[in-house]
DNA sequence: TTAGAAAGTCAACAAGGCTGCCGTATCGAG
DNA sequence: CTCGATACGGCAGCCTTGTTGACTTTCTAA
């Protein structure tokens, strides 16, 4: 194990970032970011009836045009009709166009419309702000280990479909 | 400012890390990252008829015994009236103890029973295994990129409250 | 002593998860 | 061509957890 020689080459340094007192101040630390991560979308979407749920679809087929119900419910880790019901009011409400599926019609592609793009772009833009700030203060190193230390956090499936999510902007 | 002269260090290097792309791989690490986060104290609470509300304010009492309601709502950042449902069932299952204020009449102090302290426990030991074991994948120094990049993306009242947070511990 | 502020409780509503079940359209293999 | 599997949608109903509004108890300052 790779692992194993990295642990190795720590001891008698700092094993310290491992006791329990700094693993309770990472797991606050989430807490507390993720609050915040998700307040200036969440500000915006008050006023309409969206919700944080909304967001996140948005953002999903605004990065993949075209994708399917069944590909973005893996994504998002949620119930079919718990999904249907958010994309349901989007459809109604002309942000998303969802067209019979052209290699399998019984798929429904989903895209935004000029309205839904609209939207997108100014949640993820407030979205962003905050990230940029933060990215800013912190510099690029602390970047990569924040990165690395998420990307370690989720579970192998989930990490796939990240790094999957990677490749397909690569490719742009 | 010292957050200018780091950038004009920056300068020349590599400002890449700044990129809307970047940005939003970013975001997207934090939504996977955190519902791996949830996810192992959300099973444990699935079976009992608790949720995450349960969880934190578990893991807040804990950390600070005979808080007042009022403290916790602020922690927490929920109403009164949203906390309090979930405060309820704790006390009635007798999870956590809530006592007459001694100085004032008013407040009720919060600690967690036995019974309260063991489910805090199993929750939060199945939480930091998750953090323990991304934080040796990733190492000391991505660590403290980890929590640079997590504490810049709050905002100042609530990184007061996260400071604050920290002294208690040291205090022990 | 009395008015107002503060701490906490109860009631009712909404968002957004979930399960279960059913219906329709489409696809692909036999 | 038929039949099972797949993709999607809808309805009903549940739970957790957020919200606002109205209330009681208690404290404090005028």
């Amino acid at each position: 194990m790779q692992d194993k020689a990295r642990i190795q080459a720590m001891v008698g340094e700092d094993l310290l970032f491992l006791t329990d007192d700094q693993l309770r101040r990472g797991i606050e630390a989430m807490f507390f970011a993720y609050r915040a991560f998700t307040a200036d979308p969440d500000a915006i979407l008050a006023d309409m009836d969206y919700g944080r749920a909304h967001h996140r679809a948005l953002h999903f087929i605004n990065r993949d045009p075209g994708l399917t119900v069944t590909s973005l419910l893996a994504v998002l880790g949620v119930t079919k009709q718990s999904l249907n019901r958010v994309l349901r009011t989007l459809i109604e409400d002309g942000l998303v166009d969802s067209r019979i599926g052209r290699r399998d019609r019984r798929e429904r592609q989903l895209h935004l419309t000029a309205t839904g793009t609209a939207l997108e772009r100014r949640l993820s833009e407030a979205q962003r702000a905050r990230m940029r700030a933060a990215y800013r203060r912190a510099g690029p190193q602390a970047v990569a280990g924040f990165r690395q230390v998420l990307e370690a956090m989720m579970d192998p499936e989930t990490r796939a479909q990240y790094q999957a999510l990677k490749d397909l902007s690569d490719d742009r």
